[in-house]
DNA sequence: AGACCAAATATGGTCAGACCATACATCGCC
DNA sequence: GGCGATGTATGGTCTGACCATATTTGGTCT
């Protein structure tokens, strides 16, 4: 028993029975500063040489840290040189999420059918919201009739998507609207498939205006219906 | 700006730039060897060297994809040898999430009022799902009993949390179960403080019975209405 | 003076190799 | 057969080197 040197418990999400690795004690201090120096969007961090040597870590230590950073949408790296350069500052939270919806619905531990679910919750609720709030009509709008325009299944349903994400966005929560462009980003292919599918997207214009009529008569029961029967449409088998 | 939907390798973070760094290339292979070989939850990764030779890269490249898995809450590294050595196939969307929303609340691109609005959303929506399907009731009364004898306010929150995540697993679905769990540990100390600041806990344990009858009973506006009843109580100013 | 091109430089990206810490596997002694 | 010493495979970490890229700098030509 000569082993008993384990350094004490100080990260803050330390994994179950491990110990703390040098990257997240790189990762606490990183975001100790985030929060001590008030850094937000657009502000660059050190670079990768001076971060070791302040934390007396090795690079690849702190490399590593940065890597979690990146996945989890809230730095970018970019070499050269210049204001730039190095690793900065950003909130890309839906980036994040979309990877994590891949990856588990490729591992089956999610379903389709919970992802669907996920967003009509959202849908409409965000519906709801936007009814109460009268924002979000001029995209809506804007989207409805870029979709009457789209030549193939591929530009109608980047419209589409334009379409549902400023329901997302006009509820005013960046957290849900986040979370619904990941689940869009995942769903992306299943709505090509299904306008494909379909062939005619009279029905699914129809849908729409449905919504937008709802959202600009405040109408928030109308506008959930409406999502409901439109989301019914396209993934019937879910 | 959002059109960027590059497939691609099926990169997670795709590179502001330009050029696909090596990491990324070797996350699309294990991904594809995932979906390919249908690798589930338990199932091991080949070791970091080996997966080095085989994907003909350095050692540190395979490295950070494996930290952008564990931070997604794929995969989970343990050294040693043994079935358990390696990196082992997982499912805890929930930390992924949890790290997310505190980072994102630290850099100020998230407020604590749409992470409430979240929580709101959710878990109206989870008891509506428990009440038509009736499941969730067990794991409920026991939190409240729970609750009845804790001793101190973290105690009391400790179960507060087994409580409302009983309700969002009864919803069935996985992902609004991981979502709330990652809401739940980031107001984890907002809890708290509500409990001392209110000091008696017998209003929060009406309110819980009240949702617990709702429930029981398949009333899902009801429910709603209790969890809006009772999340208002305990935040107030939000 | 201005425009333009070449070298210097700072930054991330990558690799190879070495070493440490850990925990199971194996073997040999009792 | 039990049990301890040794072997070994695995992740964790550091160092140092080199590459790729983009800005900065400075010199040259017009």
């Amino acid at each position: 028993m000569t082993a008993d040197d384990r350094p004490g418990p100080g990260a803050l999400t330390p994994p179950r029975g491990t110990r703390t690795r040098a990257f997240e004690e790189v990762l606490a201090r990183i975001e100790e500063r985030i929060e001590a120096d008030g850094l937000t969007v657009g502000d660059r961090l050190p670079g990768e040489r001076r971060l070791a040597e302040e934390l007396q870590v090795g690079r690849s230590s702190i490399r590593e840290a940065l890597r979690v950073l990146e996945t989890l949408g809230v730095v970018s790296s970019q070499a050269g040189r210049g204001p730039d350069a190095g690793a900065v500052l950003i909130s890309r939270p839906g980036s994040a999420l979309t990877g994590l919806l891949r990856l588990h619905l490729g591992l089956a531990t999610l379903s389709m059918r919970e992802v669907m679910d996920t967003r009509l919750m959202i849908e409409q609720w965000s519906a709801g919201q936007a009814a109460r709030s009268g924002t979000g009509l001029e995209g809506m709008a804007r989207a409805l009739a870029a979709m009457d325009g789209a030549a193939g299944p591929d530009e109608f349903v980047e419209h589409d998507i334009a379409f549902h994400m400023a329901i997302a966005e006009a509820s005013g929560n960046r957290l849900t609207a986040a979370i619904m462009q990941a689940l869009r980003d995942v769903l992306h292919r299943f709505a090509v498939d299904a306008v494909v599918r379909l062939g005619d997207t009279t029905a699914l214009q129809a849908d729409h205006r449905r919504v937008y009529e709802a959202v600009r008569e405040g109408d928030a029961d109308a506008a959930a219906a409406a999502i409901a029967g439109h989301l019914d449409r396209v993934y019937p088998p879910l």
